[in-house]
RNA sequence: GCUGAUGUGGCGAAAUAGGCAGACGCAAGGGACUUAAAAUCCCUCGGGGUGAAAACUCCGUGCCGGUUCAAGUCCGGCCAUCAGCACCA
């Protein structure tokens, strides 16, 4: 009789013994092994500790990390947390106590947590985004991009929330702040940014370099917004001029006006030519007050001003025309100016009518009398130029080329690549984040800290709490910001805006193949070893944020010569949210949500890492039901109670197929993350061993190790009990291609399409033999009465056989 | 508005390269075991029609059309849901 599986028992025996022979530890190099890279996104690790979208990505990457090993690869599974930012600020000011004593708390239960479901990290590469070793080299790093001119500290208009003070563009969401959901206003501020639209090309290009999923591939393009334009210059009738940047160059004969950005500096020095400043600066100052989300709201009403006594020269026929202002055009894009043409851009179409303005139309194709003939519509129709002197009668296409060739070579005009994608806004005005190394002295101006000096240590402070007027907590420390310059010995005032909680994140997987060196901020071995990342997976609310921060942040580490790679993850997955069993999204105030502690308690962690796994594909979201956690309990029961048929070794003749078949099946599927049919691949050889009712030790044995990446204690254990070993010691097991080809067949026989039997058949059978052999079935027979007019047979699948009546 | 994804039984879902639609699982129904329940094991399970039954037959992957011997899969046009972007010149 044998003994009943008792989860709870065998996952904490296994848990320790993981523990105490540090298992899962990992060297650079291990020899004759291949290394892989596989990380998830580290955490921010929550008061509330693991909720089940952690099961679901944890269990599963693991679940694909563990079966790599079983192949023979050295495999980096690390684990860190990301404690900085606004979230463990909040968190902190909310239960009045300091941000370092709740993330050192929270940090404790993550990890006591995460053990409990069995997770194969490497815990001796533990890192965490707060630690001074760890935040040291962020500033280091922050130093060595001031170095290379890639941070800058500049006067911008910044996303401000009255809450949480500067966000970046990413960080902005329907003009409400990303953390908060205040509305957030413009504001001018000094700020650091680095320089990432000048990585905008490459970021955009080099995606084509990566296996990341093709909507993922698209969210970054789409935010980086690449566009291939020409910049062209406007004199000013009244002196003076400004550029534009179009991408419809072919249009340039339909221009009736021009519009500039309000905020365009170019109006200011226009202000004793235009005879109705008044009103303009009425209009500059309405658009100021106004949000982003006022600003953007679509359908509004165009509204504006005309620059009284101006006028446009255009180049290309020195046609003159008039200039006006509107918060449509927007300052921060291209030159914060456009040329207008209503006939063919809907909102200069909108403008126009407002205001008046007359519509030549120079694209044929369309009647442009009630609305805009735009270039998704004439693009690639072979429409031609009208009303375009010499270039009329040009497909647009022909016309684009010829019109900028002639514009350049006259000097008034260069090609131009433009990026929706802004610089990084880097200053946050907060306490918990890592200080900005750098001091302002009055002769030298921005000078970074000494490097021996570093960190900058965030001070230990009574009151951290962001302040009314919008500074950091830091600026009101005179300790902290009074200091001598590093060049010169005068006295100077330290940086007091410390970095955005993305900072820590751009590098930590760096840090992981080389986490306790204090001499530098990764041994360049390491890195070699290790990089490029094989598989990451992380959350779809980090496409546009933190993936393109770290990719930015490696290519610029690679051009400085610090890393080896200048694209960090090779293939980019993320898991589909778990909704409640309503169906909807968990939470508190649905009261829908589980705990996944619960669950573990119940029927352990091998069977909520299988049905986390079984619960639908990987990528899509997916509702949570717990008979579907009982189906995968009893799954394992099922397996256990096999014991007391397991007798004999090699393999059961009724069994040879299907085994090989598995073992095939369950490795390309973890492989291509497809972890719900591996899954059911092995309740189907379960199913059909129960079935035949025999299994040998052989069989058995493999069976424990093509599930041990689903239930990892679960094989230990009975790999323990039937003495097959230590599940570390084995490999995955061998699929024998012999055992997979078959003698018969069965193959299925349509007639005119339909199927009307499934005939056995030897597998080397040729057409004419099929065909007789089907004959003989008298329920395809009888369909074949009449002429056959035609055989479809495709080897091994099917055959289709064409009668007429 | 633009871009993308998705749409398959009562439910979660499968279906490599156009080749037996609904694997696997849940729920449901029936049976075995049991004093009983739970657990376990076995069977049935897309819809309509004919039939006592076995069986036979037609329809069926959001809707309409096309290509093909063959379409969940490819093409054209719609509809719905979700997500991202949202005056980007």
């Amino acid at each position: 009789m044998i003994k009943k599986y008792e989860h709870s028992s065998i996952e904490k025996k296994w848990q320790k013994y993981w523990d105490e022979h540090k298992t899962y530890e990992v060297k650079n190099h291990e020899p004759g092994k291949e290394n892989e890279y596989v990380l998830i996104e580290f955490p921010y690790p929550s008061g509330i500790g693991l909720h089940l979208g952690h099961c679901r990505s944890y269990t599963a990457i693991d679940a694909y990390a563990r079966k790599e090993r079983l192949c023979g690869k050295n495999v980096l599974f690390p684990f860190g947390t990301d404690a900085f930012g606004l979230e463990a600020e909040r968190t902190a000011i909310r239960e009045h106590k300091m941000p370092q004593e709740i993330v050192a708390r929270n940090i404790e239960t993550f990890h006591k947590q995460l053990k409990q479901l069995g997770l194969s990290f490497d815990w001796s590469r533990t890192i965490n985004s707060c630690d001074e070793e760890y935040y040291k080299w962020t500033q280091w790093q922050f130093i060595q991009f001031f170095k290379k001119g890639l941070a800058e500290k500049q006067e911008t208009t910044v996303n401000w929330c009255p809450n949480c003070g500067v966000l970046a563009n990413e960080e902005v969401e329907n003009g409400t702040c990303c953390q908060c959901h205040a509305e957030t206003t413009q504001k001018a501020k000094a700020q650091w940014v680095l320089k990432m639209t000048e990585y905008g090309e490459r970021l955009a290009d080099d995606l084509s370099k990566t296996e990341y999923l093709d909507h993922i591939k698209l969210s970054q393009l789409n935010w980086i917004g690449k566009s291939e334009g020409v910049e062209v210059d406007f004199e000013i009738a009244q002196g003076g001029k400004f550029s534009i940047f179009t991408t419809c160059i072919e249009t340039i004969y339909g221009i009736t006006f021009m519009v500039l950005a309000p905020e365009n500096k170019i109006i200011d020095s226009l202000k004793d030519k235009i005879s109705n400043w008044s009103e303009v600066e009425a209009y500059r100052k309405e658009t100021a007050k106004k949000s982003e989300f006022d600003r953007t709201e679509m359908n509004k009403e165009k509204t504006g001003v005309k620059l009284e006594g101006l006028s446009a020269i255009n180049p290309v026929n020195g046609k003159a025309v008039d200039i006006y202002i509107s918060d449509f055009v927007l300052a921060g894009y291209g030159t914060g100016a456009v040329m207008a043409v209503p006939t063919h851009d809907q909102r200069d179409f909108e403008f126009a009518d407002k205001f008046n303005i007359e519509k030549i139309q120079v694209i044929d194709g369309a009647d442009v009398s009630n609305k805009a003939f735009e270039k998704q519509d004439y693009l690639g129709k072979g429409c031609k130029l009208i009303n375009s002197e010499e270039f009329t009668g040009m497909t647009v296409e022909e016309a684009k080329e010829k019109i900028t060739e002639k514009i350049v070579k006259n000097g008034v005009a260069r090609k131009k690549l433009n990026f929706k994608m802004r610089d990084w806004i880097f200053s946050r005005q907060r306490y918990w984040g890592e200080p900005i190394p750098m001091i302002n002295c009055p002769n030298c101006g921005w000078v970074p800290e000494k490097e021996e000096n570093l960190p900058v240590r965030l001070p230990k402070v009574d009151s951290y709490e962001p302040t009314k007027d919008g500074e950091s907590p830091l600026s009101a420390i005179p300790a902290f910001v009074n200091c001598t310059c590093p060049k010169c010995g005068a006295k100077a005032k330290r940086e007091t805006d410390t970095m955005p909680g993305w900072a820590g994140s751009s590098w930590y997987f760096l840090r992981y193949c080389d986490p306790h060196n204090d001499k530098e901020f990764v041994n360049q071995d390491a890195l070699k070893a290790w990089l490029p990342v094989a598989l990451y997976n992380g959350g779809n609310e980090h496409t546009t944020r933190h993936l393109l921060y770290a990719r930015f942040w490696v290519k610029v580490l690679f051009d400085l010569g610090l890393v080896p790679v200048d694209e960090p993850f090779k293939k980019r997955i993320s898991q589909g949210l778990i909704l409640g069993a309503d169906g909807k999204k968990m939470s508190k105030s649905a009261g829908n949500g589980i705990d996944p502690r619960i669950m573990v308690d119940r029927y352990g962690a091998d069977s909520l890492r299988l049905w986390m796994s079984f619960i639908g594909e990987y990528s899509e979201k997916a509702v949570w039901s717990e008979e579907g956690l009982k189906a995968c309990n009893k799954l394992l029961n099922r397996i256990w109670n096999l014991q007391e048929i397991v007798s004999g070794t090699g393999e059961t003749q009724e069994l040879s197929f299907i085994v090989n078949q598995t073992i095939k099946k369950v490795f390309d599927d973890i492989d291509a993350t497809k972890f719900n049919t591996a899954i059911s691949a092995i309740m189907i050889l379960v199913n059909e061993i129960y079935r035949v009712n025999k299994l040998t030790n052989d069989e058995y044995k493999k069976l424990l190790i093509i599930i041990s990446p689903f239930a990892p204690h679960f094989s230990s254990e009975l790999m323990e009990i039937m003495g097959y070993g230590k599940l570390e010691e084995v490999t995955w097991p061998s699929v024998d291609e012999k055992a997979l080809v078959r003698n018969e067949i069965e193959m299925p026989i349509q007639v005119n399409g339909k199927v009307r039997g499934v005939i056995k058949i030897p597998a080397e059978f040729s057409q004419d033999e099929i065909l007789n052999e089907a004959k003989n079935y008298p329920e395809i027979a009888k369909y074949l009465n009449g002429e056959i007019v035609k055989v479809v047979f495709v080897p091994k699948k099917i055959m289709n056989i064409i009668v007429k009546a």
